[in-house]
DNA sequence: TTTCATAAAAGAACGTCATTCGTTATAGCA
DNA sequence: TGCTATAACGAATGACGTTCTTTTATGAAA
C-alpha cells in the first residue's frame, strides 16, 4: 500500500539506546540523544517504538536472559552441587545485578517510575524465578521443582537481586564502595547446600 | 537583623509533602503541589529545602528509624527466639518495606533516580543493619555482634527489604497481588533459628 | 517612631524532557 | 504516472524542578 518501516531504523534506535544507558543511565539517555545516535528526528522514534521506556525493555529482556542462560550454562559445567549453587548466586549477584553496562542498575530506575500506562508485566522475573530452580534441581541430586524450600530461595534470590542492583545504583551516586556481599552469598549457598 | 525563617511554614511544608506522597507517589508529588498544600509560593519551598528530594528524606528518615524502634519494642515483648525473629523478618518486610502510607515505595523512586549532586549517605542503611544485628543479639542467646554469619544475616535482611519495596511498587503499578513472602520470611528466619 | 538592612515571599522565567501535532516527502501499488 | 498510506521531520506542547528578579515583611538600631 505505501512506506513501510525500515528495520534498520529500529535496529539503530535499539543500537543508539544501548550505548547511550551503558554510557551514562536511563535518566540521562534522552530520547533526542538516541534520535541524533540513530540519525533520525527525535518524533520519530514514537513511529517505532510507544515509549522510552518500551524501547528500554525490548534492550533489557534479551541481554537479562542471555546472560542468565550463560549462567545456566557456566553452573553446568562445575562439578559438585556447593560450586553450583556458589556459581548460580555468586553470577546472579555480581555479575548480572551489579553488571559493567549498567543496564541493570538503568532496570531500577525504570521500574521505579513505572505507571500504570506503561502496562509493565513481571513476566520476566517469573522467568527468572522458574530458571533458578530448574538450575537448583539440576544442580542438586533429588531436589524437585515444587519443594517450597526451593522456590523460597529462588524468590529470595531475586529479591537480594533487585536489592543488590537498588544498592549498587545509589552507592554509584555517593561514590561509595561495593559492600562486602561475600558473606551474603555464603548465606544464601548455606540454605541449599547444609554446610553449617 | 532581618526577617527570621516560620518554623511553621517549614512544617506546612512537610505535612503536605507528607500525605501528597502517601496519597500518591514521589513522583506524582510536584513541588507546585506541595507548595498550594503549604499555602505558599513554589519558589519559597526552596528557601527552606534545598530539593524536593531532601524534603522526602527529611520526612522519611524519622519514619523509617520510628517504624524500627517500635518493631524492636514489639520484638523484646515476645518470648521464645524463634517468634522474635520471625517477627523482626516479618515486621521489616510487610510492616515497612510494605507500608500503608508507601513511604517506602516512594523511597525507592527517591533513590533510583539519585544523582550525586543530591549528596544522598547511606547511613540509614547503615544504622538499620546495626539495629538488626542489636534486636538479633537481644533475641538469641549468645549471639555475637560481631559474628559475620549474623552480619550477612542483616545485610541480606536489609537487601530483601529493598527488593521487596521494589517489588510492591512494580506489582502496584501492574495491579498483581502480592506474591506469597511467607516462604521467603521462614528461609530467612531459618537462617538463625536452626530448624527446619 | 522612623529608618534601614536583611531575608522571606511571590511571581515570572528558564531549561530540560518526553511526547504530540501538523506538514512534507516517499515507498509501494493500481 | 498518479494515488495513498505513512515514515519522517520540525515545531509545538505541557510538565516540572529550579533559579532569577522583584516585592514585602521583619526586627534591630537610631
Amino acid at each position: 500500500m505505501a512506506r513501510v518501516k525500515n528495520e534498520s531504523v529500529r535496529q539503530a534506535i535499539l543500537t543508539s539506546a544501548a550505548s547511550q544507558i551503558a554510557m551514562t543511565s536511563y535518566m540521562d539517555t534522552t530520547v533526542a540523544k538516541i534520535a541524533k545516535g540513530a540519525g533520525i528526528a527525535p518524533s520519530n522514534v514514537y513511529v517505532y517504538f510507544e515509549s522510552k521506556l518500551q524501547i528500554y525493555f525490548t534492550i533489557y529482556t534479551p541481554w537479562f536472559e542471555a546472560q542468565v542462560l550463560a549462567l545456566e550454562r557456566a553452573v553446568a559445567r562445575l562439578k559438585t552441587p556447593e560450586r553450583k549453587i556458589q556459581r548460580l548466586v555468586g553470577g546472579l549477584l555480581n555479575d548480572i545485578a551489579d553488571d559493567k553496562t549498567g543496564y541493570t542498575s538503568a532496570l531500577m530506575e525504570g521500574l521505579a517510575i513505572v505507571m500504570p500506562k506503561d502496562k509493565y508485566k513481571p513476566d520476566l522475573l517469573h522467568w527468572a524465578e522458574n530458571k533458578i530452580v530448574q538450575i537448583v534441581c539440576n544442580a542438586i541430586e533429588g531436589a524437585k521443582p515444587e519443594d517450597p524450600r526451593l522456590r523460597a530461595f529462588a524468590h529470595l534470590l531475586m529479591l537480594t537481586f533487585d536489592g543488590v542492583a537498588m544498592r549498587v545504583k545509589s552507592q554509584r551516586a555517593a561514590n561509595e564502595s561495593t559492600a562486602n556481599r561475600s558473606d551474603v552469598e555464603e548465606a544464601l549457598v548455606g540454605m541449599l547446600i547444609g554446610g553449617r
